[in-house]
DNA sequence: CGACGCATTGACAGGGCTCAATTTAAGTGG
DNA sequence: CCACTTAAATTGAGCCCTGTCAATGCGTCG
């Protein structure tokens, strides 16, 4: 599963989260937070008031998913290397009922809520980095909400992959391939359709030349072809 | 319009965003900003990029909603008073194709990109307040995306309303009123359902006696039914 | 190699969108 | 104050997309 260039890299210690910040002061940073080894599987959650902590991703991926009664689960969205997760956890007093799952083995860094805010008026661009990802990702999920209201299932998937495939993608020869376990149910979850329904979808794409899939695994093919789709409908 | 309490007031100048904010410094942040006064129905812009403003609501209402080709329009939310909006279009450098619409004479201060930048580098506590309210913004519309997935149109009317109903209800003897012009299509575009699907909605609970409707004017009459409905479906 | 989980495919039904025709209410000008 | 205009709301009929359920196939991992 390494072959392949990928299309979009991320570390976090040089991430967006610190331009402004004088370089020797991300590692009185990075060391104030506790940095843990997560295996493929583990979950991690942000309810129990007084521990929650934000983390950023080191290495590895978490799929940020929220339950609806019921069982029935979304994906919310991917955290990438160089990304931070659970900042509304530990700004918003109130309970945030969402877990994190490794997909893969990863690394995080953490912080309490104490250290943070304390980080944050040392270093207000700290502050300000955090306001933009922020306000990158309502930007990004209110996309999604009007997507969701416009737009019918088969385009919402294929933006869907496509949206994955430019962060987690891999230039291999067969096409770009994202290079995590995505199954069937996860874009499912992703874009607020059955599993069913994204069988139908790629069979179909795949008929058409535009993707190859398999057990978990997809292979864009036809980048330009589902790009067109995406946007006409 | 008038008559009744309202269930929840807020004032720009003593919100959330000012805690933690020497109180003589309130007037030196409002002076940098630039008062504007909206009629009803009058729109504000939020591209072409050297001009970009984040705004800040002192009195009235905006109504956000953003186009998604073919002139279908989703409303994102309601601004009111003491909020503030328009902080993408400030730190995500791309263009924010969004509008915000007065509903009723309104009254904004907005701030250009780098003296908002200013304020926040002078007064860290601006900066961790506007990324408080940019954190519950992200978790409200995360949940009104799992909404939309998750549940049926009726059942997300219901929570659209009494969403709207705390933000801007007035206590009238009949029930909560809400106070300002909210037409079946304003609701359409805000839950992601077209307006004759929300008629029918209300006129079915009009039978029921949960709420009292007229043109642009929604009365509800019996709150805890309706919040049984929206949330056992 | 066997078993479990993931994926595929078909049949079916129904929720909600579309379109069209009316009715009701607000605003406007004489 | 009333007639007129215009926009909002109601209601019905039809149909399509997509969720649901069930059966089967296949790839992986223990």
């Amino acid at each position: 599963m390494n072959e392949g260039t990928p299309l979009h890299t991320g570390t976090f210690s040089r991430s967006a989260l610190f331009s402004g910040i004088a370089a020797e002061k991300h590692a009185e940073i990075l060391n104030s937070g506790r940095r843990t080894l997560l295996e493929s599987g583990e979950t991690l959650f942000f309810e129990g008031d007084p521990a929650v902590r934000c983390y950023g991703v080191q290495r590895g991926r978490l799929k940020l998913g929220k339950l609806h009664e019921e069982g029935r689960e979304a994906i919310v969205r991917y955290i990438h290397p160089g990304e931070i997760t659970a900042a509304v956890a530990v700004f918003c007093a109130k309970d945030y009922p969402a877990t994190a799952v490794a997909v893969g083995p990863s690394e995080v860094i953490s912080w309490d809520r104490k250290t943070i805010l304390e980080l944050m008026t040392a270093y207000p661009p700290l502050a300000i980095n955090m306001l933009r990802t922020a306000l990158e990702r309502l930007d990004d999920i209110q996309n999604r909400y009007l997507e969701l209201q416009a737009e019918r299932v088969e385009q919402r998937i294929a933006r869907a992959v496509l949206r994955i495939m430019r962060q987690s993608g891999r230039k291999t020869e067969e096409g770009v391939l994202i290079d995590f376990r995505l199954g069937r149910r996860d874009l499912a979850d992703y874009t607020g359709t059955t599993l069913y329904t994204v069988s139908r979808a790629l069979s179909n794409w795949e008929k058409k030349g535009w993707v190859a899939s398999g057990r978990e695994r997809i292979v864009v093919t036809d980048p330009h072809a589902l790009v067109a789709f995406a946007e006409t409908g």
